[in-house]
RNA sequence: GGGCAAUUAGCUCAGUUGGUUAGAGCGCUGCAUUCACAUUGCAGAGGUCACAGGUUCGAGUCCUGUAUUGCCCACCA
């Protein structure tokens, strides 16, 4: 095996990511470890669309590898269960357009020719998302890929729509719905979206009245008028008939009054579409109504609009509006008027609101128990705040429309009855085609070709997943973490939880973390119109895969959007770059044959042996210790907590401030091997969940080391060697180096000597004029010089008297200062109240701060007495 | 119309139950250097934590209000 020293001065992500990632895969390491004694741990992936490209958002996947890897290194059994998704009308949609360019359209083939076509498409795409997937480092069970439409998957989706059908909670109704003329299809609301926009607000004359429509293409569909029984306009209208003159000859309507009709608007006066608006949808039932549907599927006018008949619905709205004016029907047109607008989210195609028979699901039922489990705590979501979002939603949840005439999904396993014979039912759930024919007979009856909302076996995720592959009454269903983006809490979380509780009676994970946008450089939104994305891809080429991950866990909090620029994975390249030096530098340091005399008895590195802390000299070791153990204590309590970005900067600090910049540098005086090398280890342990690869890279280095980092053990925090005594007298010796180098630099001094009346600290000379950059630290009776100010230790660099003059001033504002913070101090010291009410703990850590501060004003009056003697 | 979030250094953002003289990275200034790393080191400048009140011995953190920005939900024809 080679030495580091040997290697490249620069880590160099694309030598080693793809080699490590084959290992670990070929390995086993990602599969559940059956030797693992702690309790599993699950997460199922979100699927990615099968036939999608991996953005940023996927990337946030990190989350979910380090959650893996942490527990996995801890012991736990870990399943990561990779999917993708078919992704309905997205994929329908884009394939359409594939279609189109060669001069076709889905209806050059049958539902199920096209459904075939597609999923061959789909299947010969699908490598793609997962390879890029893969070359982000997550470890997931890729053995155990599932596939919305996997035939085992769609079988657990039958099962539960046939309980749910069972159970009476599906059903089968003529409602208003948003249908999208494009599409063919009805989507649910949380599937539409709303533009607003100037539209000509028409005034009509009705017989007695005159009302404002942005519609008066609908107008064949009234089957009222609606009034608000409390204004006194029209309130004696209330229960009478109008005549009127229309466009197809006069026409009668009722007279109805009604709360939603709001009086300040327009005249106060509305034409009651039931067919073709959702308010009017719902003025209908209340009054019984009758729907006279104006606009089909095709959003073309009916037979109803007489001669308007197959006009697309807009071409209609101005011939209308000019036929009225030419009619003298037209009161007159406010061009001003902005109202919203629904389109449909996925296509942009303007919504039609009609009357169509769909599959419904009732939601009361599901929805109360998902709300409790939120309530009690059974599932939690962070950050907490959206426990409050979830259950209003889910509180004002209407039932759920759940097929779609789409073709590309899960047809519903529905058989309809041909014919009128009344003593057979209407229809038939079963996805056996053999039932429907000796039921019905043959030739009797039909399949329905609906689709089921994606969501709808989407929303089956969690357990279809682990009933596909044989896991779920091994222990990893309730899956522990589901971790997605808070966009899809309500078309994805809330919906899982209300199927995972009714088909398991258990909820389908205890954790919700949900990350925000990944935005730009300055928080903008990435869009391509703005030409401001960043493809994942490009930048673990560029930077390495762990820059990458670094980037997306530190200064990203859960819930809200983060902002990625090429400059942060830039500083996170080169903190990888780092860790490669430490490792370099410190494999340089150790004999040939050395191994690590701590892995000879068990130890702080839980699984793999090392025991107790390594023997430890001098006060930097003892410090280093302390600062390890610490980091291990607060990266644990972090990860676990799901502070990513905090466990992170720890990290961050400790390998470069701590041990880069201090320890490394102090044991260049007297260089510890075993704790270097701890120190390492436990660095590259704690850092591996979120930087895989260098981690690796540099373990797979370390010549005493023959299992992978990836299962070995979580590091756990020993303090058995610890002298703190010791401890302190480093982050003393750091105060005199910081104190000096800091004067050095003022001054512009070269290679000072230093004097001090202390022998403890010229016992620690060597490391003092190492570190400070000093000639010589010599021990005086009686110091003059540049007076150093640190509060324990007396230290002056040798200078001359007009340098020393100089600086005196220095030493006055310092005074100055420091008396300024004491007088705060002993302002809260003298404070009753403040020593009655606030902990013993803080008032004592104020008197000490107090104390130390009296102790360097003295020692400055000292030296500015004796300086002015 | 209802709700949620954000507002902290030039930029991007952390800041767990209130408790050091408020932090990081980048950027900026000065110096150093090639003996692990210039993807480097050392030193430094830079903030009345959006604003106004309040609670408290003590507020970036809690409460009330205001402003600005972003997002979500609803959808008066």
């Amino acid at each position: 095996m080679k030495h580091l020293r040997e290697l490249d001065k620069a880590y160099e992500p694309s030598k080693y990511e793809a080699d490590i990632y084959k290992q670990w895969e070929d390995s086993g390491a990602f599969k559940p470890n059956p030797q693992a004694t702690k309790d599993p741990f699950t997460i199922i992936m979100p699927p990615p669309n099968a036939n999608g490209d991996l953005h940023a958002g996927h990337a946030m996947y990190v989350v979910e590898d380090i959650l893996t890897r942490y527990r996995r290194m801890q012991g736990h059994k870990t399943l990561w269960l990779p999917g993708t998704d078919h992704a309905g009308i997205e994929t329908q949609v884009v394939y359409e357009r594939e279609l189109a360019k060669e001069g076709k359209s889905r209806f050059d083939f049958t539902p199920g020719e096209f459904y075939d076509a597609v999923l061959t498409y789909t299947k010969g795409n699908q490598h793609k998302i997962i390879d890029q997937l893969r070359s982000l480092g997550f470890s997931a069970d890729w053995s155990r890929l599932k596939f919305t439409l996997d035939e085992d998957i769609i079988e657990v989706v039958y099962d539960t729509f046939k309980q749910l059908h069972d159970d009476g909670l599906v059903y089968r109704a003529n409602r208003i719905v948003n249908w999208c003329p494009r599409c063919n299809a009805a989507f649910a609301d949380i599937e539409i979206n709303h533009r607003e926009q100037l539209d000509p607000l028409y005034y009509i004359k009705y017989g007695p009245f005159v009302l404002a429509t942005v519609r008066p293409e609908t107008k064949f569909g009234d089957t009222a008028i609606a009034v608000n029984p409390k204004d006194e306009r029209y309130k004696h209208l209330i229960g009478t008939v109008i005549e009127a003159e229309g466009l197809l000859g006069s026409f009668k309507l009722n007279v109805i009054g009604d709360d939603y009709v709001n009086p300040d608007f327009g005249t106060g006066v509305v034409k009651v579409t039931p067919a073709h608006d959702p308010n009017d949808w719902e003025m209908g039932l209340r009054h019984q109504l009758e729907v006279k549907q104006v606009i089909g599927t095709d959003g073309r006018l009916t037979e109803i609009a007489g001669k308007y008949a197959g006009m697309a619905a807009a071409d209609a709205r101005t011939q209308v509006a000019s036929d009225l004016e030419v009619r003298g029907l037209m009161d007159h047109v406010d061009m001003n008027y902005s109202h919203s607008v629904a389109y449909h989210g996925r296509c942009g195609t303007l919504i039609e609101p009609l009357v169509t028979e769909q599959w419904w699901l009732a939601v009361d039922e599901l929805k109360q128990p998902a709300i409790e489990a939120v309530k009690s705590g059974a599932i939690q979501i962070v950050p907490a705040r959206f426990e409050k979002v979830y259950i209003d939603w889910l509180e004002n949840l209407r039932d759920w429309n759940i097929s779609r005439q789409i073709w590309w999904g899960i047809r519903i396993p529905v058989f309809y009855r041909l014919g009128d014979d009344e003593s057979k039912k209407p229809y038939l759930v079963t996805t056996d085609e053999a039932e429907a024919r000796e039921y019905y007979g043959e030739g009797n009856y039909e399949a329905e070709t609906d689709t089921f909302d994606t969501w709808f076996s989407s929303s089956q995720w969690p357990f279809a997943t682990l009933m596909a592959t044989g896991d779920f009454d091994k222990g990893f269903y309730p899956t522990t973490v589901m971790e997605t983006g808070r966009d899809i809490l309500f078309q994805w979380v809330s919906r899982m939880v209300m199927l995972g509780l009714y088909r398991t009676q258990q909820v389908p994970f205890r954790t919700v973390y949900l990350h925000g946008l990944v935005n730009d450089a300055h928080g903008k939104k990435m869009s391509k119109s703005k030409g401001n994305v960043l493809n994942p891809l490009d930048i673990t080429a560029k930077y390495g895969t762990d820059a990458l991950r670094l980037a997306l866990t530190i200064g990203i909090t859960p819930g809200n959007d983060g902002a990625l620029s090429e400059a942060k994975i830039e500083g996170y390249r080169n903190f990888c770059n780092k860790l490669w030096n430490v490792a370099r530098f410190i494999l340089g340091q150790l004999p040939d044959g050395y191994s690590p005399a701590y892995l000879s008895s068990p130890g702080p590195i839980e699984g793999s042996g090392p025991a107790g802390i390594p023997e430890l000299n001098s006060p930097a070791d003892h410090w280093m210790a302390v600062k390890l153990a610490d980091a291990i204590d607060n990266v644990t309590a972090a990860v676990e907590d799901y502070r990513f970005s905090e466990a992170g900067e720890q990290l961050y600090s400790l390998l470069w401030n701590d041990f880069a910049d201090w320890y490394l540098e102090a044991s260049k005086v007297s260089p510890s091997h075993d704790l270097l090398v701890y120190g390492l280890e436990t660095i590259l342990s704690l850092v591996h969940p979120v930087a895989p690869f260098v981690t690796e890279a540099i373990w797979s280095h370390l010549p005493w080391r023959t299992e992978q980092l990836i299962v070995s053990g979580w590091p756990n925090a020993s303090r058995t060697n610890v002298d703190p005594t010791a401890a302190a007298d480093f982050d003393r010796l750091m105060s005199v180096i910081s104190g000096v180098r800091a004067v050095i630099a003022d001054e512009q001094l070269s290679k000072p000597v230093l004097l001090t009346t202390q022998p403890r600290l010229t016992d620690s000379a060597d490391v003092v004029r190492k570190m400070a950059g000093l000639s010589e630290v010599k021990l005086t009776a009686e110091g003059r010089g540049l007076f150093v100010p640190t509060s324990h230790y007396e230290v002056w660099i040798e200078a001359d008297e007009a340098l020393i003059d100089a600086r005196k001033h220095r030493l006055e504002a310092q005074r100055a200062e420091k008396q300024g913070y004491l007088q705060g101090l002993e302002a809260k010291l003298t404070n009753s109240r403040y020593l009655e009410s606030a902990p013993e703990a803080v008032v004592a850590e104020t008197r000490s701060r107090r104390d130390d501060t009296l102790m360097l004003i003295s020692k400055l009056d000292e030296q500015l007495a004796a300086l002015n003697r």
